[in-house]
DNA sequence: CGTCATATCTTCTAGTTTGTAGAAACTCGG
DNA sequence: CCGAGTTTCTACAAACTAGAAGATATGACG
């Protein structure tokens, strides 16, 4: 029923770059990792949104960081992908994948 | 501000299938393409609600079809895509190959 | 002919989930 | 106490969803 069976557009991104910075990523860095690789600059907010949702679906898993930051601040939330987000991130490369086998783009959007 | 300026997770699927049956595709074609590549079942107000969302930013475009339909009803509405919609399927497509470039989902949710 | 039953297709309505931004709160070192 | 680095909260906009309602053509049947 609900649309919370597949992954939303930035849910994807976030997933993502959760992977790509595994066990070591938190807020601000997920934040530029995106930032880094699209060029999108979303706001911090979204992004802790977007994480939040994803770890009540089961998709990542956070844990307090150790408080050694050298330079002050509250602790860091670092993540880590689920096996169940890991699926998630197969299942929706396997949809994308299948949508777009065959695309011709030479002369779409053509002679009107 | 707003979110509308990239492409939704279900707004690509859509631009896609129009893509695939361009010019001849309709509300129910596009939606079948849609579950046969992918297996999901939008409901058909899912599909022509974003039909229509596409076609005010511009990405598709639509027309009435000739009324030739052998078996009655009602006249069909057909898309084809425009050279925005084009841009943006590459664009999107190119966000995320840069998001996925270097994924390792090989123990990925591993050891707790 | 007329109008009705039926098949296709589109539009409308109403609600949930995702995505967005910015301000507020927390926490540490100095 | 103050400033820097982080996270949480608040409030709203956009995208997604399903199903019911509306529109419009054809063929049947009197």
């Amino acid at each position: 029923m609900g649309k919370g069976d597949f992954l939303g557009e930035f849910e994807q991104m976030v997933l993502l770059a959760v992977l790509h910075q595994d066990r070591t990523g938190y807020g601000m860095s997920i934040r530029q990792e995106i930032e880094a690789r699209t060029g999108r600059d979303p706001s911090i907010g979204s992004v802790y949104a977007t994480l939040d949702r994803l770890e009540e679906k089961g998709l990542v898993h956070s844990h307090q960081g150790a408080s050694l930051p050298e330079r002050g601040g509250r602790a860091r939330r670092h993540f880590a992908l689920t096996p169940e987000g890991a699926a998630a991130l197969r299942a929706v490369r396997r949809m994308m994948d299948r949508m777009w086998a065959g695309a011709d783009m030479r002369g779409a959007g053509g002679e009107v």
